[in-house]
DNA sequence: ACGCAAGTGCAAATAAGTCTCATTTAAATT
DNA sequence: AATTTAAATGAGACTTATTTGCACTTGCGT
């Protein structure tokens, strides 16, 4: 049932000059069909669990290349490894909100705070290619219990 | 000539249940005595330089000690490795702009912007401790030259 | 089907940071 | 000032995340 799905996923992966690999298109997959936050070696385990072949080395190379013509994103939560999400589109971006406690990501969006970066580039004659706004605290469920 | 600063950074570190310690002496003037974003390793060899003893594991160990007490504060590009500065008061605090060209870091406020996130941050229960806030992209230094 | 550059797998190599443990030292106590 | 002791340090081994070298494989244009 996923063969429409990998059809369209070697497509995206020709038209950014990548060669779709079976590696790759399993890991585009894999991130397409969650919501978390893997790291790699998170991705490299579910990879080689759906019976697939692939070594860490590839994870990382593939993760490069595909971080490289935006089709993945690198989040940098501060705790020493790299995690990925699937890139969303220009009008899907959003930043995050990491629980201190339980390690849970709540992702926002504020059009607002994304205009006042704008405006802080342009007084500082900056051109702006990506941002990170990471707010790091406590959430409800883990500040309710006592 | 820094008789009178030693006395007041054993001061300081007394005042948060640190031992003063030659290694934290010398660290903390370091860091206070320049306005760049060490990483650890730099901060070992420039305490080296100056003729001081001290180790990585040192290093490593005051870092973590001063960033808890809120003394120094960890600054995380995003390359894989940690920066350290000075803590700055909660009226001194900023974020950064980091050129991904010549790697210049240029500090910024905005008052409105930390308003959103307080903002974002009640909407979603969650009780914000820290946050960071690093907008990459090209400086004007770096976009003038052709 | 053919050829070859791009991609992969494995294992060895780096890089940043952490840990162990014997020794030293700040600072509280006599 | 000398004694005590818990905290801090130094040296180096270790861990974890990621990168690299190299021989082998595989997309994909012809």
């Amino acid at each position: 049932m996923s063969a429409a799905e990998n059809q369209q996923l070697k497509q995206v992966l020709r038209e950014h000059e990548l060669k779709a690999t079976t590696q790759r298109i399993a890991l585009l997959k894999l991130l397409d069909a969650t919501h978390e936050h893997f790291d790699a070696e998170e991705i490299y385990l579910e990879l080689l669990k759906k019976q697939k072949n692939v070594s860490r080395a590839t994870v990382y190379r593939s993760l490069e290349a595909l971080a490289e013509q935006d089709l993945v994103t690198r989040l940098d939560f501060g705790d020493g490894r790299m995690r990925f999400e699937r890139s969303k589109g220009e009008d899907e971006h959003h930043d995050h909100l990491i629980c201190e406690e339980c390690g849970k990501v709540i992702e926002f969006f504020n059009l607002e705070m994304e205009a006042q970066q704008l405006s802080v580039c342009e007084e500082n004659d900056f051109t702006p290619s990506t941002h990170t706004m990471h707010i790091f605290g406590i959430c409800s469920d883990c500040k309710k219990p006592q």
